[in-house]
DNA sequence: ATTGTCGGTTCATTATTCGAACCATTGGTT
DNA sequence: AACCAATGGTTCGAATAATGAACCGACAAT
């Protein structure tokens, strides 16, 4: 591993619940040693990636990742046509949408939009880490992603989230198969309590996929119209969002059909 | 310069009129050897940082900048609680408001609003890079900038934008003074013609100016009225966004006087 | 066929990074 | 007050990784 790749590698030592992280901290984390961890995060806060606050010298994320992301925006609008999709999409079914990209082996959670219509909804994070095997959204990425990938998620131990969570590979296999013929994939209670979540992949100008579009409701609310409104709306949604951002759906993702 | 900047300082080749930029432009625009950049480049696609599209196999920043800037956010709120404070912003006065922050010695947008109110609008782009000496965001900022990072600016010679643009220093050190009295600065035409744009330091934890906040008009609408009413709506929205976001005015700010 | 691009690769030389040990400071314990 | 265990930061010879001139194959224009 460069030099390079592992001063950025460190950046991926934050996350929601570790916003700040001192060089202590950072060193047992990254199981380097303190002297290179202190010189890469300077180099790197000399670069405005992060910054030191606080009389406890912690780093956090500087603003020059603000700039780099409104460039890439203003490369590829994800994150805006994003925004404008999933207003129109918990609009659409009254209930709390999002959207998330896979980044190495993680699931982000990059933004998402509440609807009004509700007294009770599922709230979100932006920013958050969610799992693959117990999420509508990762179960939808996993559904069109590469074999091996799929693989390497399922060989690892899965995660118990809640009593609901599924963790048998030949089941979670199943479900995947269902979600490829759908298009749409949903998980019940698999990452928390009480809320069930639908969710389609998004794909990127390789026909791959990249992330996916989810709408989350609590399961006292989830009736078949409602359902049934979701998956439509959801796929409609997701299919408008890889256009708009350039990408293409691959021959075996069911268009057409109703879902 | 060690390696890690070097490679970061690639990233900030991009800009919103570069989205996308070849191997050996990488290598003449960095005056770097086309093997170094090759591998720097190599590893920061590895992170995810920048990506390769297209059959010219040309670079542009990749999604992963997107996730570190949720995560910033997830900090300091700075875009989210800026593009809320610019909704009403621009609602309030009418025209378009704008925020930037400083990051090196660049002026960079971040985000902006528009109002449906008029026909007519000065339009925005994000990541755009403005002039110190010729935007209101600009001179503002400077107005509470360090005096070696001021000098800095105007010992450089001084881009003419259009025929009103002001780069005599002595008048530029003058708009700076009276800024620092009224705490909002303003630029009749200096960086586009036929907009007149004003605009209010905001500051960080450390009482330091990390960026402005703006409102650009036509010139033709700029009454004294209007004037009036934005000066107090840009005071008032700069002072809540710093707060908001942990800063602190410095003790010379003037927050208590009319504008 | 020649020339000039392009993205990408090689490999001996060389400069940078690495890391164990070391400071200085702080905060809690005895 | 002495002690201990943290913290962030620094040093410097040894080890490693970065460097860059030259090279490759592919493509386009001349």
């Amino acid at each position: 591993m460069g030099t390079v790749s592992k001063a950025l590698s460190l950046l991926s030592l934050f996350d929601h619940v570790r916003l700040e992280i001192g060089l202590s901290d950072i060193t047992r984390l990254s199981g380097m040693n303190k002297a290179t961890v202190f010189r890469l995060m300077s180099e790197l806060q000399a670069q405005g990636f992060v910054e030191q606050i606080g009389n406890d010298r912690a780093y956090r994320l500087g603003p020059e990742v603000l700039r780099l992301a409104a460039l890439r925006e203003a490369t590829v609008p994800l994150l805006s046509v994003s925004q404008d999709i999933l207003r129109q999409l918990c609009e659409s079914t009254g209930e709390t949408a999002h959207m998330s990209i896979v980044q190495g082996h993680q699931l982000n959670t990059l933004t998402h939009a509440y609807s009004p219509q509700h007294g009770t909804r599922v709230t979100m994070e932006d920013a958050e880490v969610l799992s693959f095997h117990g999420t509508g959204s990762g179960l939808a990425f996993l559904s069109f992603a590469e074999d091996s990938f799929v693989e390497g998620i399922l060989a690892e131990p899965l995660a118990v989230h809640t009593p609901q969570t599924q963790t048998d590979p030949k089941k979670l296999r199943a479900a995947l198969a269902q979600a490829r013929v759908l298009g749409i994939a949903e998980s019940i209670g698999g990452f928390e309590a009480d809320v069930h979540s639908h969710a389609a992949p998004i794909f990127g100008p390789d026909q791959r996929p990249i992330g996916a579009l989810a709408v989350a409701a609590p399961m006292s609310r989830m009736t078949t119209q409602l359902k049934t409104r979701i998956r439509r709306e959801l796929k409609a949604a997701a299919l408008d969002l890889t256009q708009r951002i350039g990408g293409f759906c691959p021959p075996e993702y069911p268009q057409h059909q109703a879902a």
